[in-house]
RNA sequence: CAAGUAGACCGGGUGGCCGCUCGCUUUUUAAGCGGGAGGAAAGUCCGAGCUCCCCCGGGAAGUAUGGUGUGUACCGCCCAGAGGGGUGACCCUAUGGAAAGUGCCACAGAAACACACCGCCAGCGCCGGCUAUUUAGGUAGCCACUGCCGGCAAGGGUGAAAUGGUGAGGUAAGAGCUCACCAGCGGCCGGGUGACCGGUCGGCUGGGUAAACCCCAUCCGGAGCAAGGCCAAAUAGGGGGACUAAAGGGACGCCCGGCCUGUCCCUGGGUUGGCCGCUUGACCCUGGUGGUAACAUCAGGGCUAGAUAGAUGGUCACCGCUCCAGAACCUGGAGUACAGAACUCGGCUUACAGGUUUACUUGGCCU
RNA sequence: GCCCCCAUCGUCUAGAGGCCUAGGACACCGGCCUUUCAAGCCGGCAACAGCGAUUCGAAUUCGCUUGGGGGCA
């Protein structure tokens, strides 16, 4: 039984860490190394690591806002990947601007996949379509 | 109806699609059902619970509070009292001591603490003028100037502030010197647990500042959930230094005494996972009773977020509200406050579009 | 989340209740000097983060707000 909880606990962190970054060492060679894309609205840095999965991490500094404005950045944000299938094998750090906190969800959502196409680490048969919304 | 005062409450709603997190259940790598931000979650300004540290005592120093009584687990909070403001409902107040001491009070002014510049008045002296008397010298009186020695603190002027205020008497001139009223102080009597209130009598009263030092009274050991505990993993159990009539130990620091310890300090390295703490609590709602009130108590009912780089959402449609434009009661556009739990409570402070409701005050009109 | 600190001309600062209409240095502007520039000399511009309270009087004392900075196992 223990042993099978913990499995199911080991198994629940392996599904948390195919999608984010979250220890502070994780994110330092992304900024640091990593290829570096950028609009308006957000900063992208993406970095190969030589795993199977893609992960992202957010930064949405004090500069954005109050908590709430930034809790705000941050969900539009999560909500537009959630819906963006990303090539596997890549960690991803998306930087919010402070424009980003009057920005509307669509032109946040257009930002970031025009950021992604750029970059060619969109999944391939969302690619196309999305090269020509944009 | 208008203007206003105080309190309580709400803080967008409904539905579709796609998600997140926690709990429970089951046919368990999934599905179903249920819960999922605030009145300030904020600032971190106070007070507690809880946890750890040898919190043993004394002293010095320091911090905070400040009428009094009460309420409360506690408080620097609340209620009642007093003072001030308002026609009023009601509001405001960092509300002990300035005859314990020290300091400061610029400029102005005589003087900012024990003073007298101008001034008013009495006495004496000198010089001058006038009047009366006288032959003259002189004598007497009055007036003005000035000097000396006193009395006074009313008036003038300065200032933020000048030794109670107004009126009458009184006096050489004046002055609580005397009287009336008012303000203040002290005693006595009555009421109240008390701050205090009311009455009465007395003598006559001498600045401000304590959010200046200070005095008095009260309070305070320190750190904070990154507290602290358990499990797993990992690595050197390394290097240097100090030590037995001395060294170290007070979870900020000082002094003295006690007590404890064989170790203590510096440097270097490793781990940055999981679980517990972690949500039922001085809790919330309704009603009764007691109390001037804050609040207490009893009965019934309820369970109301627990994330861990941090969930509580994204989007679309309709409705509500505000503003603008057309227009004539519909249409279009823009916007929809302050703000996001992180151990938990009680307060305080600050921010806040708009709305609901209760009680009360003042004024006007009608019956 | 918790615990602290700071704010004065464009910049660095002095100031400790009245002498502050806030001083100094550098910078900037104008003039003198020089063939010109620099240096030097003379003059000028320019600030108490905001709101309230205490006081006769606040840059200074107290409270709140705003902005900035630092620390933690």
């Amino acid at each position: 039984m223990i042993i099978n909880a913990l499995a199911i606990k080991l198994f629940k962190e392996a599904m948390k860490a195919e999608k984010y970054l979250t220890r502070k060492g994780q994110y330092a060679p992304v900024l640091k190394q990593g290829g570096y894309w950028a609009n308006r609205l957000v900063v992208m840095k993406a970095l190969a690591n030589e795993l199977k999965l893609s992960r992202y991490g957010l930064v949405v500094s004090k500069r954005v806002g109050k908590a709430v404005v930034r809790n705000r950045v941050k969900r539009q944000l999560r909500e537009v990947l959630r819906q963006t299938p990303l090539k596997s094998g890549w960690d991803i750090v998306f930087i919010a601007r402070p424009a980003a906190a009057t920005a509307k969800y669509a032109d946040i959502d257009k930002m970031v996949r025009g950021l992604l196409s750029q970059a060619q680490l969109l999944a391939k048969d969302n690619e196309e379509a999305c090269l020509r919304l944009s």
